[in-house]
DNA sequence: ACAAAGATGGGTAGTTCCACCCATTGACGA
DNA sequence: TCGTCAATGGGTGGAACTACCCATCTTTGT
């Protein structure tokens, strides 16, 4: 076998570090290198220790994952990003893969995902976790792709009031539940009607579908 | 093997009653007994021949084969129909169905389809032709229990309208698509929130989408 | 023959949404 | 630093939809 793959784990939670680490060395294939309990740590130690792949948590103090994500890939060469959270919302999963993660593994997967996402990374492709959404990272449709990137791509924020609409909430209701103002969701609507030429509700909430937000 | 199966078929078209003979006969299971133009004369025949099987299409002159199929259930015991025609959408299907029909063949499908058909229903059990709005009669949700039968099961017409509200039309490009006026286009869309319960755009579509009207 | 149900058409008041316009704030990258 | 973009909040006029009311006509089943 070749040289162990060097891995960084980054979690504000002791408990899941450890496991990682032990699950990590149990399979003589990882060695784990560091660990980190926020972001800037996680930031400080790859830049010293230059680890192959990046375990990140998303919900960290101070400095996030998807900050720390965006930094790392631009300060270390060539490192890779495993996402690893419990959030399973696809505005999350989406943040991550833009801020520059390769795979995106759901803790609910257990480490099997784990191991099964550095694998698939290993080889140059891309990684997230079945189930999350329906979605298939190599499989995903032209109109994912349209819809999820480039220059007319939605906003995470965006995506959360397009999975509202597609709910049959009101304006009202979904100003209620994101804790923002009515003018403030027809206007993420009107931007959301500009970039996808859609303008009925139907068509969005077909779209909504399409894409696994419902 | 046992005594040939006697069929009935009526069609419009005397290029489908032929073609339809002729792969009968060449099967050596059925006994082609008459051929009807329309729904008249294979009611008639009917009565007169006792076939064990009808193959109906359903757009014909006069008494169509929606028509057809009601009186020949109550007026012929035992008759099999089976609907066989091109018109593929989910309230054809079940316009059919509810009137007695044991089986819908559509007739992109081919002979093979009817085959299939006659062999399923010879059975007692009933045959739709797969690839029709990919709903199996056999498994059809609690959903699709819930819209398409029972004291709350919406009509034809109030289908017809939920597949075009699915596709994001409004109510004037309905009303003119369907040669109605639009005020009866809101009478159909008041009359299927107060059956489904469902009022908003966003869940009308989903439950079209459920049931494969899209 | 009569009742029930479906389909058709109309009116009116109120609500919601659409399509434009305007602005400020914060974060990020060139 | 400066420009861009996302997110926030606001206004205004018109279009669309909702929730009620009313009716006639046909078909269907009893």
């Amino acid at each position: 076998m070749a040289k162990k793959i060097r891995v960084l784990v980054a979690d504000d939670h002791e408990a899941i570090r450890k496991g990682v680490g032990v699950f990590l060395e149990a399979t003589k294939r990882f060695e784990l290198v560091g660990e980190a309990a926020h972001g800037q740590e996680c930031l400080e130690l790859a830049e010293r220790l230059h680890p192959d792949v990046v375990i990140m948590d998303i919900t960290m103090p101070g400095i996030d994952g998807i900050k720390a994500t965006k930094r790392l890939v631009s300060l270390v060469k060539g490192i890779q990003v495993i996402a690893h959270t419990c959030h399973d919302d696809v505005p999350n999963v989406f943040k991550m893969l833009n801020a520059g993660a390769s795979a995106y593994v759901c803790k609910g997967e257990g480490w099997g995902g784990l191991l099964r996402a550095v694998d698939t990374i290993a080889e140059g492709r891309p990684y997230v976790s079945p189930g999350i959404g329906e979605m298939d990272i190599e499989n995903r449709s032209a109109t994912l792709d349209r819809v999820l990137s480039g220059p007319r791509h939605l906003t995470p924020r965006q995506l959360a009031v397009l999975r509202l609409l597609a709910q049959g909430k009101t304006n009202r209701e979904m100003a209620d539940e994101l804790h923002i103002s009515m003018c403030t969701i027809e206007r993420h609507r009107e931007n959301i009607r500009s970039r996808t030429g859609l303008k009925t509700v139907a068509e969005l909430t077909r779209l909504a579908a399409e894409i696994g937000l419902v």
